[in-house]
DNA sequence: ATTTATTAATTACTTTATGTAACTTAGTTT
DNA sequence: AAACTAAGTTACATAAAGTAATTAATAAAT
C-alpha cells in the first residue's frame, strides 16, 4: 500500500512558513521598506535569528536587500513580487485569528 | 517612540502554524478522521512529535479525539469547526506553492 | 586624536525543540 | 506462551532558537 506522497512544493511552502518568524518577518515587510533594526524592535526577533531569516528568505527570492550608500551606510530590506504574492497567506490567518483565537483576557 | 505592537491574536495563531508539522497534521485531517499510525505514515512524524501535537490541538479546540471501544481499541483524529475553519489558509499555502515555489527538478 | 555612538551584523554559550530508536500496555492471533 | 498491532512514552542525541557580549565601519563629540 504506497502512500499518497505529499507534492514537494507544497512540502517547501509549508516548511517555509513553519519556520518560526518567517511569516512576522514577511507581515512585517508588507508594510513596507524597513531597516534590520526595525524588524528587530517591531517583532521582537534576536540579531541573530533576524539575520539568518533574512539570508533565508533572500536565497528564496522573497525579501529584497539593499544597500544605500549614505554615511553610514543604510540597508533596507523588502518584498520582492514573490514575496508580496504572499500577502493572502497572511491576511488568512489574520483573519482567522480575529475570528477563532481567544485574546489574553477572554475567558473560555 | 512606542513601537505600533502586533495584534495577540494575529500573533496566536502566527505562533501555531509557526510550529513544526502542525500545518501539515491539519492538512491531513482535512482529508478526513485518521487514526494515529496513518497520520504519522502519511506525512512522517516521529510518533513522539506528533503526540504532543495532538495534544496542543486537542487543547486549542482544533482537533477532536474520539475513542472508539472497539477490541482492539480504535483512536480516531478528526478537526473541530475551529480546524476546518483553517482550511482557506491551507489552500492558499498550497495555491501559493503551485505558482512559486521551484521543484526538486527545475533549474533557476 | 581619542572616546563615544550607531547600524548591521557575528560569535560564544545556554536553553528549547525536534529526531531516533527502544520500550510499554492492552488486547489478539498463532 | 510467543509474537503482533496500535497508540503512545521514555531516554538520549542533534538541531534550532534565545541571550548577551563583541565587531567593523563610519560619524559625532570632547
Amino acid at each position: 500500500m504506497t502512500q499518497p506522497t505529499i507534492c514537494p512544493k507544497f512540502e517547501k511552502a509549508i516548511s517555509l512558513i513553519s519556520q518560526k518568524w518567517t511569516a512576522l518577518v514577511i507581515y512585517q515587510l508588507l508594510l513596507g521598506t524597513h531597516r534590520f533594526n526595525e524588524i528587530q524592535s517591531s517583532i521582537g526577533i534576536s540579531g541573530k535569528v533576524l539575520s539568518d531569516r533574512l539570508k533565508d528568505l533572500e536565497n528564496q527570492g522573497i525579501v529584497k536587500r539593499e544597500v544605500i550608500p549614505e554615511t553610514p551606510v543604510i540597508i533596507e530590506y523588502s518584498l520582492t513580487k514573490k514575496g508580496r504574492s504572499m500577502e493572502p497567506i497572511i491576511r488568512d490567518i489574520e483573519k482567522w485569528s480575529q475570528l477563532w483565537v481567544k485574546g489574553e483576557t477572554e475567558l473560555s
